[in-house]
DNA sequence: ATGTGTGAAGAGCTTCACAGCC
DNA sequence: GGCTGTGAAGCTCTTCACACAT
């Protein structure tokens, strides 16, 4: 059965709502009731459950605990997962201090970086190597998981490097190259064009009739 | 006639794509040539341009110079927009020093943070300011576009000042809260989540038979 | 002959409405 | 009665196929 991206990314969102809830020492809640707390249609809740299995009793609603441990489960979040970073700039610096990553089970197990002064320092406990080294060392740690902070120049050969290694995963800062290899999953996010994309939508400006 | 946010992204996919044409100096392009270099059916090419008028010769193509010309029209490229940014943090450092902006049209002028030690600095030639004056000081400049880049536990109260300042497009590191301003255009990225979403989508991996 | 522009068909996600279970 | 789970309808974006302009 076909499971669409975007169910996957709203578990994440009724994941931080339940989180909410259970801080709250609530027990129980409702798809109408989730769905208030999160912007999102009841409707749509239920449909995105469904894909999985069935977590509520009719009636009565869904037990949070059990909810939430269920969505871990479908996300993989117990299990921690090792990832490395390329490119130590601003941005990769801001990946590294990131406090978010652990809850999610996320870690930044390497990083890269082919500034020799940069070379050799630890930043959070990560020491940062050569980039040269980059493909035999995500191999030699079995790192399935990238993030890309390099300039755009240089994107589409770490890209394939990292492809070579066995990255499957790969969320960059960058540009997405023309030219992307295959069987590897990439999420570009690009903020000069998010930002153009926002003065675009900027437009219809309701001014008061005077 | 409306038109889908997914051709409004891909525009600047192909504006890419042109320039880098441009610099070789290409003169000329097909559905077909541009959709190869930029990894989209030609068809989806043919049908974006549609939305926005007729811009190709039959039995010939594309011009490329008339056609950058005006897809920045479209995109409104062309004037240069002011934005704030709130949270001088890592992140939002990497944001004051990101050098793609100016490209596409955004200026950061203007800059708040909480911290008195950071407040009165200068990053980039952009002054920290207290975050206690943001409203005010983005309604005197006229701002209607922001990054942000705050903790969690700020973001909302955070969205909403802006929102009563006039702001109406935000770019948000930070996971959305439950509750959105009317009106404003929020777009959020939450790494953590987008990490664990690769983490979700890494599965089907293909051991080979021995 | 060649490549665009576009109506129509197709695919995928969302919404609806209600059967089914508590 | 109340709320879930789900087939079917609805809607939006994509793909197709071809008329038409050069």
């Amino acid at each position: 059965m076909h499971i669409p991206d975007e169910t996957v990314g709203r578990l994440f969102i009724y994941l931080r709502s339940i989180r909410r809830m259970l801080d709250q020492d609530k027990k129980v809640t409702s798809s109408e009731d989730l769905a208030a707390s999160c912007g999102v249609r009841a409707s749509v809740i239920r449909k995105d459950l469904s894909y999985f299995g069935r977590f509520g009793k009719r009636g009565v609603g869904y037990d949070l605990g059990a909810l939430v441990r269920d969505i871990h489960a479908i996300l993989k979040l117990n299990q921690m997962t090792n990832a490395a970073l390329v490119g130590v700039g601003n941005i990769g610096r801001a990946f590294l201090r990131y406090p978010g990553f652990k809850a999610e089970g996320i870690r930044i197990a390497v990083a890269f970086d082919k500034d020799p002064r940069k070379i050799g320092k630890r930043i959070e406990d990560v020491l940062i190597e050569d980039a040269t080294t980059m493909g035999e060392r995500i191999e030699s740690e079995g790192i399935h998981l990238a993030i890309v902070a390099v300039p755009p120049s240089e994107a589409q050969e770490t890209l394939y490097c990292l492809a070579g290694a066995g990255v499957r995963g790969v969320f960059s800062f960058t540009p997405c190259p023309p030219k992307m290899p295959q069987g590897v999953r990439v999420t570009c996010v690009d903020l000069a064009m998010e930002m153009a994309s926002l003065v675009y939508h900027l437009e219809p400006i309701r001014k008061p009739v005077s």
